[in-house]
RNA sequence: CGGGGCGUAGCGCAGCCUGGUAGCGCACCUGGUUCGGGACCAGGGAGUCGGAGGUUCAAAUCCUCUCGCCCCGACCA
């Protein structure tokens, strides 16, 4: 490809909602633009990486005997209130009316479609097992869009469902998928975990995220340092340390602490000159169908988990409460509440109770309590609600601890059993024809958000660094000058590779070197060709890998057999 | 959903407080000089100031409504 003749509209200025590395880069390498809030244009540059991810996502999930098919983006309401997500999905879900005034949904996943074929397609155990799977777009009217395509309102899934007989089948299925991920993300240079999730609504038995590692993620996982255990901190049990060290200290008679104006733990911590383990965080929540606001007591320095919070509950989700409520039910301003003289509900985590001789608010503005103890000063549900994090011990192998990181989801795995098909009736004979609900799984990949995904690892302050799997174009030829044997030579040079099967992309524009070299580390193209006046008259041309900071350093190559050596490095670079 | 902020040329922004001829940088076009890490000089084109209504002799500027967009938060009470 020419240069001159494609549109890679390349700026300098970084976009000014742009806050991410991967949002930043695309934009000013040409290869994203922005349309509305969460949806994008994909210009050339960037559509050729979309390209290359399907590829792999496509060639592995064949690899694993699935069988790609195409579903309907536009949907009938019927089957989302069939499996009641039409309610269940709440604003998330765009919806919209025909000339006739029939409901319809734009999807947003698509169980409710496939459990459809599958009512209608899959009718005996002879069937099964099946994998059928699509790179569809997918449409989530989020509540904040955010990130560039790290977080869209329309963008592209990979999205496969196995059906099964019988739960082990399914776990063989599941497995099956679980191999694919790892070899797609491994094809992409990737560094990513594999970690234990919440299945949430989905309802499954098990579930795994592909955490690709990044600090601009938006989830939280810890990983142990000494086994492979690794989780999303919803999901991670947070042990706590010696218990029986609470036993041994005595306690003490409670005391009042006047702390005008110190509302937050930090604040206390300073004015009292204690530390933030020796205080007890009181969190207020609300929770669907309770009137009463329930109180969650954790430790200073630990995080409330929420997930859990509403598992102990028996709810699906519960929600901080409101400044205003807060101060209904403590008598307090922000920053005051505590566990001592609460009337309501309380949940203390199990670190939380051990603390002994500790410090929380007095439910009276202006005012903490100290020596206040579990058990003697306040009564509470004791639960594991915190938060796992660094430095926790890792519950699995129990020698390890855990180190925190942020990661992006690039997948996701579930067992989903018969939560769809029983509901919807996708139902098979067995051989003793009886009539059962198909056992499903679904597996998603991030398509489109992977593009980014790869960028905010594969970056530096020049510009993007693509892998060669994933790269719009695997060589970029610079020919410097307007000297006719330059362009020559950079012409023979450009056709001999595109003959032997070589993605070039030739910068054949009339402009000067700075602005070639610049917009080539912008782009990111693994290998850099320089050609130049004086090297060609030595019968020599210049090799940079993207990877290599010293600009000056490059490796010269005889022009003579130039396109087979090219060739070669990056059959070699894909197969690394 | 709560809080904050922004909509002015293709992009990034100033001007608004204190109403009076719409500006800067990048990009673009023309000519010239340059040419191995985002050149320089000269000239030029390009904007219903997000939209609607209002106040006023006069509105980018003040008021009301509306649409769009961004950030923070959905946590440390």
């Amino acid at each position: 490809m020419l240069f001159s003749r494609a549109l890679i509209p390349t700026v300098k200025e970084v976009p000014g909602d742009a806050t991410n590395q991967s949002h930043i880069l695309l934009t000013r390498a040409g290869f994203l633009r922005k349309v509305g809030a969460g949806i994008y244009d994909f210009l050339p540059l960037g559509l050729r990486v979309l390209r290359k991810v399907e590829r792999i996502v496509r060639e592995e999930m064949d690899r694993a005997g699935g069988q790609e098919i195409l579903m309907p983006v536009l949907l009938p309401a019927e089957l989302y209130k069939e499996s009641g997500r039409w309610d269940l999905y709440g604003d998330v879900l765009f919806r919209l009316k025909d000339r006739k005034g029939g409901d319809y949904n734009l999807a947003p996943t698509h169980e409710e479609v496939v459990t459809d074929i599958a009512r209608r397609e899959i009718k005996s155990w002879r069937d099964m097992p099946k994998n059928l799977y699509q790179i569809q777009t997918k449409f989530r009217d989020e509540p904040r869009a955010r990130g560039g395509l790290l977080r869209c309102r329309e963008f592209i899934m990979k999205d496969a469902y196995s059906f099964d007989t019988t739960e082990e089948g399914a776990k063989a299925s599941y497995e099956a998928m679980r191999v694919a991920y790892t070899r797609t993300f491994d094809r992409m240079g990737l560094r990513y975990r594999m970690v234990a999730a919440d299945s949430g609504a989905m309802g499954g038995s098990t579930s795994a995220e592909f955490q690709v590692l990044a600090d601009s993620g938006e989830d939280a996982i810890v990983a142990c340092g000494n086994c492979d255990y690794a989780a999303n901190v919803e999901v991670a049990t947070a042990r706590t340390i010696s218990p029986a060290r609470a036993a041994m200290a005595t306690t003490m008679p409670i005391i009042r602490l006047h702390t005008p104006g110190h509302g937050t733990i930090e604040q206390v911590t300073t004015l009292l000159k204690i530390k933030p383990q020796d205080m007890f965080k009181s969190l207020l929540y609300t929770a669907p169908g309770s009137p009463d606001l329930i109180m969650v007591v954790v430790r200073g320095d630990h995080e409330v988990n929420e997930l859990r919070v509403a598992r102990a509950l028996g709810v699906a989700e519960v929600f901080l409460a409101a400044e205003a409520d807060v101060k209904k039910a403590t008598g307090a301003d922000l920053g005051f509440a505590g566990p001592v003289g609460f009337s309501g509900k309380i949940i203390v985590d199990r670190a939380a109770a051990a603390v002994r001789n500790g410090v929380t608010g007095a439910n009276e503005t202006d005012w903490h309590l100290g020596n206040v103890n579990h058990g003697q000063n306040f009564q509470a549900d004791v639960v594991d609600v915190r938060l796992a994090a660094t430095g926790d011990p890792c519950p699995n192998c129990e020698k390890g601890t855990f180190t925190a990181y942020k990661g992006i989801e690039a997948g996701h795995i579930f067992i989903l059993g018969t939560h769809y098909s029983a509901k919807m009736g996708a139902n098979f004979l067995d051989e003793s024809q009886q009539s059962k609900p198909v056992i499903m799984g679904c597996y998603g990949i991030g398509v489109s958000r992977l593009v980014a995904t790869a960028i905010e690892q594969h970056n530096d302050q020049d510009g993007m660094r693509w892998p060669m799997s994933l790269a719009p174009y695997q060589l970029h030829i610079c020919s410097l000058g307007k000297d006719a044997p330059v362009a020559e030579a950079a012409k023979k040079l450009h056709d001999e590779l595109e003959a032997l099967g070589v993605e070039v992309l030739w910068d054949d524009r009339d402009e000067r070197p700075g602005v070639k070299f610049k917009d080539a580390d912008l782009i990111g193209i693994p290998l850099r060709v320089t050609i130049g006046a004086k090297g060609l008259a030595n019968g020599q041309l210049e090799l940079k890998p993207r990877t290599e900071p010293d600009p000056k350093k490059a490796e010269l190559i005889a022009v003579a057999d130039a396109a087979r050596v090219l060739a070669d490095r990056v059959k070699a670079a894909l197969a690394s």
